[in-house]
DNA sequence: TATGAATGAGTCTTCATTCAT
DNA sequence: CATGAATGAAGACTCATTCAT
């Protein structure tokens, strides 16, 4: 059932998913529904807890090692977060609509899963590294998270939307990662900013 | 009433809005509503070509002069965005949870309104200027224009989820359009590529 | 529709009357019921608050002289009684089932237009009456009020049950209001109580 | 089981007591229920005659002796329902909602049980010590034994609501009994009727 | 042009009841 | 004996839509 769920929430959209339509894909009744959860609302509360936490879970398994260097961090960011999308890839549906959209249903729910101190520990980290002159001037630590959702869970979610787009017929979920780990390495490093800023700024 | 509309859908979503609710905002009944759109469908037509298509046309305005090079180009198309989203604030929200996300109840109806020609174009020009060596290898052509969305509307789209994390508080729309512009411009450039590659592709 | 709701709360009881029982009653839909009263609970409200407060003002609506001396007063107020319980025949069938037994939907409702104030002058007239000798010293003031209630009220309430006694056919509210005024004139008097006390009491 | 049931119908009556309910305070499940009795119905008819038969039964145990006197014989009534009550608590509030009020669960159940006979005798009894002018004129023998109930069942099923009116904190059954007692012995005498009916009559 | 009144269809939820184990 | 699982039926409530005025 929360299979089924999950399915249906990806598609359409929790609001647009009634208690029947759970039911009906999972092969039972509404009425099963409310009697294995008590309500729609603590549904969606076992999906959240039981499905959607593995999701964060899995990307901040273990935290980065700080040893590591900012770009083989990034790196290891990024190939989680496609590694979980393959897992579950019914989350980055989910996510843009129900948690990254205002007013979403998950929102509040979703977000008391989400690591906040690892996140502040990475911001942390890319700060330490913008002061050693290993980020562009021009990035702001703040939003490289954002920034690599946006390159990341946002593409896996517009799948459908791209696709349309002539000549992506054959480009997979590996290729985007490649693409979005090569766009974060030479975006956030310091050398290329250097050498590119000058043509560029002006138009702005 | 349309602002109205497009406010509730930015709030809310078009889900969660009744034809009441919006009814009561513009300070008419609801009756007015199916007596002037004949239907809550025609008002959500109304809503995507009357205001959406908009910011749309703000964005692709003139097409991008080919002979500007790449990197102005792309400041051009980010600054339009981030000007767009000034003028259409409710736009980003709408735009992520029912165009971007899977089964989004506008998606078909704006997605007439891209030109997919400029667009089609926009990657014939990226291409070319891959093959001239001026973007780095890893990058896929087809996937910039996404990558330029998830570092300009989504952030613009997130802002309630980012803006919880610490030392949020005082920045502005202005930094993110100078940090996404950052982050594509040097993301882009073949010559941090080259610089970078070596030791984060290992951890992938 | 509040009658419609009166009637059938007398027949069945707020509990066992749907909402779809009220609109078909009056003539409308279910839909209609909630459209006019948002929601059941504000229907009931709309009941106590337009109808049974009617027969709680007919009742106390002069307060007594209290110069008109006690049984003077009594029989007022059962006359009164009897004449609310005429005008609103539903009332006595609502009140024994909803205010006076315990869990009665209506009762926290209703109890909001009893006026304490007037039943607590009426205890002190009888209380000052009993001092006078006027009253017999085996009743209790405070227990007058209900006793009236089991008088009056509760024999119209279960007029149906009572029906059903052989004999009972041609008795009207009339008799018994005539009975229930008789009992409680010499009823309450201290002279017969004097008179009979000897052989009734060693039996309890 | 029986016993859970009993004490759920006085709380929250008949309607508002459903299977589930009786089952958690019995400690059981829902399931044990119809294992038990067949069905809900059958579990009703199981409390009116294994639960409430016994309340009739006690009241009406040995046939009053006709020969002990008029008042001896109501004093005995009443004493015996304040008796019955003591040991059964949960009647006077299942009896005045069930049985007295109209469309009440059980009264078909309930009636059953009463012995008309008795209650034929009763009246018999009543009717020739008015011929024999120990009863006032205008005392209605058939509704002696209504008023009887409404001045003992009635108020001991209403406890909750009188008790609310000020100073009856130290009012106990006891009083009540006596005060009933007094009234039922003093108001049938035709004594005093003869003597207080003059004043009061002209009010009616 | 504008609206109050009215409704059919659909959703969530509860509950008595059944049944396999 | 006892129960967890499952369900049909029914009720409260919402909402888009219609229509007479």
């Amino acid at each position: 059932m929360l299979d089924a769920a999950v399915g249906l929430f990806a598609e359409r959209g929790v609001a647009a998913t009634t208690a029947g339509d759970i039911a009906e894909r999972a092969g039972v009744t509404a009425a099963m529904i409310h009697y294995y959860f008590r309500g729609r609302e603590r549904l969606i509360d076992a999906v959240v807890d039981e499905r959607m936490a593995r999701f964060v879970g899995h990307v901040f398994a273990n935290p980065v090692d700080p040893r590591q260097g900012l770009p083989s961090a990034i790196a290891t960011i990024v190939s989680r977060i496609f590694e979980a999308a393959r897992l579950m890839p019914w989350m980055p549906q989910i996510w843009i609509r129900e948690i990254a959209a205002e007013g979403g249903s998950l929102r509040e729910r979703a977000l008391k899963h989400l690591p906040m101190l690892a996140i502040g520990n990475f911001v942390s980290m890319l700060t330490a590294a913008q002061q050693r002159g290993e980020i562009g001037p021009d990035i702001e630590p703040r939003f490289v998270f954002v920034s690599i959702m946006g390159l990341t869970m946002f593409p896996l979610a517009t799948q459908p939307v791209w696709r349309r787009l002539p000549g992506t017929d054959r480009l997979t979920a590996d290729d985007l990662q490649q693409h979005a780990a090569a766009l974060l390495r030479s975006g956030l490093s310091s050398r290329s900013a250097a050498l590119t800023k000058g043509n560029a700024r002006s138009s702005r």
